[in-house]
This record gives structure tokens, sequence and C-alpha cells, in this order.
DNA sequence: CTTTTTGCAAATGATTTGCATTAAC
DNA sequence: GTTAATGCAAATCATTTGCAAAAAG
């Protein structure tokens, strides 16, 4: 077992959460991908690995890995919810009519916005800076 | 009409598109709700002003409204997609459990976000810090 | 008149729920 | 053994599409 799996072993037994192979597929598909990932997408991936794994447990598995800090949410522009492998601090571009998401490193300042949230009672889990328009291709496309 | 209804006509002109009363029923509402909407939050008021109008009226005047700089997508951390009337630089904290979203003021520089996202190729319309966490509701409920 | 916009109904897409079964611990 | 996690089917919610009728310019 490599170190993905006994980290992410550990936190799961730390909360009292049981270690699955499902679990580990699919967070293993998350960290291999690298980038941003659809639930949809998660799934097909998977279930080429471990045929059978179902779309709900995908679902509870990427939530699971988000409170342990393993996958970050990225707000949607349209209706899908996008997951992204990397956790450090850094930007999203997300398109309004395609829903395509991208990196953007531009060492912002989140801490203000961090503890604005917490002054008003949140419990923040990150901040990032979202840039929200067209992507090239749907520019083109007017 | 006033000035709500004025300013929308003449975009609308501007763009060779028709004012409708839907269009300005729609506007007015958003305006008037000051906050954070759903189209179908939107579509149920606006149904008690004008019964009649339609849920992809409503979409497609929405989107619509974005593209004039009248309302601003708010990224969500759920499903559904929030509207804001407030088209100034503001932030904002999303629930990533029941959806809410909630306005914070932190003169957070975005200027180095938008113009990474020019640099990539793309064409924004805003940038804005997304706090992303557990509103104080659900953090209780835990 | 011409073309856009609307409303309706239905399709699509994303995510969640209920429940019996299976598998971790 | 107990209890949490899974798979399945179906329900729910959000959004979009196709098309004929209505209305704006």
């Amino acid at each position: 077992m490599d170190t993905i799996e006994t980290a992410l072993s550990e936190a799961l037994r730390a909360r009292g959460g049981r270690v699955t192979p499902q679990r580990l597929a699919i967070a293993r598909v998350v960290r291999e991908t690298g980038g941003h990932v659809t639930a949809e997408a998660v799934f097909g991936e998977v279930s080429q690995r471990m045929p059978g794994v179902s779309l709900p447990t995908v679902y509870a598995t990427l939530e699971l890995l988000e409170e342990l800090g393993q996958v970050r949410r990225v707000p949607g522009a349209t209706g899908a919810v996008m997951f992204d492998a990397r956790t450090d601090a850094h930007d999203h571009f997300v398109c309004r009519r395609c829903g395509a998401v991208a990196d953007l490193d531009c060492g912002t300042d989140r801490a203000a916005a961090l503890q604005a949230a917490t002054a008003l009672g949140f419990r923040p889990d990150n901040a990032q800076v979202v840039v929200c328009g067209l992507c090239a291709d749907c520019a083109s496309r007017n």
C-alpha cells in the first residue's frame, strides 16, 4: 500500500470511518487525474478499475474526501460541481457557458476573506479567487 | 417608467434586443430582492406579479441580464446557481452543505487574477473571492 | 411584415434518498 | 455481532431544448 492509501486509511480511522476498497479506488483516481473532475467523470474512471461501484458511492466519497481535506470543491458557474485534486492555495477561472475550469496561480491574499467569513460565524474550509467569464472557445462562438 | 426600466430598455435596444414586460418584471424583481436569488426564486416572485411567465423565460432573461452587466452569477457550491443584484466588486461565502450565500466585503485585490485569466485567453466578466465552508446552521448540525 | 421572444411540454443532466444487502471492524 | 457502507432503483431538483403561437419593432 502506498502513501496515498496509507494517509487516507489513517485519516478515515481517526474519524471512526471505515477503509473500503471503493474509497481507496476513488481517492486514487482523483489523485491520478490530478486536475478538475466531476463526480460523473470519477465514476467513469473508477468503474473501469472496479466494475460495480455506484454513483451514489462516488458522490458520498467525494464529500468525505472533501471533509478530510483531500479534495477541494470548485464552485461551478454552471450546474455541475467540480472537484480539484490540488488542495494548495490557488485560484480558478470558470466558464459560465460550458463550465470549463482552469487553474490560476496569482498569489492573491485570501486572509481577509477567510477572516471576514469567520467573523460572520461561518466555518470556512478555504478561500479562492473565482474568475467568471467565457473561455476562449465559448467567446469565439459568440 | 423609472430608472431601472429605462436603463434596461436602452441596454436592450443598444444590442438589438426587444423590450418585453417579462424582462422588465424579472429585472425589477432581481433588483428589489437586492440579494442572492436562484432562478426558481425569481420565478416564484415574478409569477405573483405576472401570472403566466415561464421558467425558461426566467432562465433566459437572467442570462441576458448577466450579459448586460445587470446581475452577477455567484458560483454555487451545490447544484444551484445563484444570481446577485449587486454588481460592484465584492466577495462571497458559500455553504457547501445548504448552498447559502453571504456577501463579504474585504477589499481583496482581484487585478492579478483577472490579468492571469486574460493571459490564458479567457474573456473574464469579473473576479471574486469565494470562501467555501459550512454556514453557522450547518456547522452546528454536525 | 419580419424576427425575436414567449409558453408549454418534454428531455436532459446532476444529485440525493430509501432500503435491503454486504462487508468492516 | 454491530454498525457503517454499498448498490440499486427511483425520486428530486436544476436547467435546457424543440416547436408553434404571440408580440415587439
